[in-house]
RNA sequence: GGCGGCGUAGCUCAGUGGUAGAGCAGGGGAAUCAUAAUCCCUUGGUCGGCGGUUCAAAUCCGUCCGCCGCUACCA
């Protein structure tokens, strides 16, 4: 039988245009999941944008659209990006399609006839200014005793109706998780920061919200919609046609990789293994976090103004060479520095000069002994007939020297 | 505060008990099938400090200094 594979991106959260970071995390997805094509392998590969939750709510409002039109507008843009960037996805799943709206609710009904949801109270300190909830740890005391956020907000506590997740009961079996299937999670710096958090003792979770609207009902509590995470991971199970099990797709889970940013490792350790275990549905094989990438050694952020949109490097320097030093550049897992200096070095030393030198020396030595020619068989084990096909068409798709600029 | 990681050549880092390594940068040279290319040689380090275990420590233990991450419902 031939091997499935199944690998998925994150879902992107549509609160801002696609940069490096996104791109990143889908180009190494990409490589896993040509690599096991090549290998013979069934492969499914997934990618697609997170759509619900407050702050989309919000971005929507102040752009004064409907949020319907606000995602539509960003998921295009994120999958304008992943077309762009060559990721050779097999869907794009977006959580406001009603494949997923089906597929999450079924989760959630499977999760709550496991006896694992229940109602309860979400209670806090709540500044109404802010529209936010927060920590005892944060708040100051003003001069009349009055409690106030860290943004000078008065604070009031509040209890929200919430349903829970039964967090608490899987934190034994998570354990278990980790220490069976030490390739559950990856890399080493982020399986052990997992594992310490969840020895430190889990509490429930509150999976439901009455605050705002746009997100998916809850199931025979249309007060409610889901938690965005909850919602959100079920896009691995929703884009294979869940619940209905006996379909095409249904055969590929439990995904062989969840690739993600290592500022998400956590839902997708924890949370995510624990709700599948909840509903009785297999775990998947490895959850891996990569890691971040700076600008010119400063963290990318909208204020610095530094947030770098991959289309433009691609513009700039071409599609393989930003693809190549993205992944070449960085231990897979660590964190590294993307700046002009080391691009244009990368390219210039590994692609032009070692690898375009090498085929320029083979192809003026068979033009000069071979008459030109490639033996058909050779040529196609090689694959040299493109290189020199793409050579004569089209130089300028062969490496080429970068001017470092400071 | 607690837990964890890191500190090795000018720079980025590999190396987890047995004569200190790579790439880039610097210096010198060669050859031609080859681009401002390529190839060879070479300079350069008290392996953060101190103490301990050992025949032997970058590597194990203790301690100190410095940097970083995690410490839940903000996707």
């Amino acid at each position: 039988m031939t091997r499935r594979f199944y690998v998925t991106t994150p879902i992107y959260y549509v609160n801002g245009a696609p940069h490096i970071g996104h791109a990143y995390t889908s180009i190494a997805a990409d490589v896993m999941a040509r690599f096991h094509r090549l290998a013979g392998h069934d492969v499914f590969f997934l990618t697609g944008t997170d759509e619900h939750g407050q702050k989309v709510e919000q971005a929507a409002q102040a752009a004064g659209v409907e949020p319907q039109a606000f995602v539509d507008r960003i998921a295009a843009d994120f999958r304008d990006m992943a077309d762009s960037m060559a990721i050779s996805y097999d869907d794009f799943i977006r959580t406001t399609e009603p494949r997923h709206v089906t597929g999450a609710q079924a989760l959630w009904e499977r999760v709550a006839q496991n006896d694992a949801i229940y109602l309860g109270a979400y209670e806090g300190w709540y500044a109404l200014r802010d529209e936010c909830f927060y920590g005892e740890d944060e708040l100051t005391t003003g001069p009349d005793g009055q409690k106030l956020a860290p943004t000078g907000a008065p604070v009031e506590w509040v209890k929200e109706p919430s349903y829970f997740f039964r967090l608490s009961a899987f934190q034994d079996r998570l354990l278990e998780l980790y220490e069976q299937c030490p390739e559950f999670l990856g890399p080493h710096g982020a399986r052990n920061e997992i594992i310490s958090f969840v020895r430190q003792g889990l509490r429930d979770l509150s999976i439901s919200r009455t605050s705002f609207k746009w997100g998916i009902p809850v199931p025979g509590d249309e007060a409610h919609v889901m938690y965005v995470w909850f919602d959100a991971l079920a896009n691995y199970l929703s884009a294979l046609g869940f619940p209905d099990m006996d379909g095409a797709r249904a055969a590929y889970w439990p995904a062989d990789l969840h690739l993600v940013g290592k500022d998400i490792a956590r839902f997708h350790a924890v949370y995510w293994p624990a709700f599948l275990m909840a509903a009785g549905i297999d775990v998947p094989s490895r959850i891996f976090a990569n890691g971040w990438w700076t600008v010119e050694g400063q963290k990318m952020s909208k204020s610095i103004g530094n947030v770098i949109d991959p289309r433009d490097l691609v513009r700039e320097f071409g599609l393989d060479a930003v693809r190549f030093f993205l992944l070449r550049e960085v231990p897979f897992g660590g964190d590294s520095d993307l700046s002009r200096k080391a691009l244009i070095t990368r390219n210039n030393v590994e692609l032009a000069n070692d690898l375009g030198n090498l085929a320029q020396r083979t192809l003026s030595l068979v033009a000069k002994n071979c008459e030109a020619m490639i033996l058909r068989g050779v040529s196609q084990r090689l694959r040299i007939s493109s290189f020199s096909h793409r050579w004569r068409c089209c130089p300028s798709l062969w490496p080429r020297n970068w001017n470092a600029v400071p």
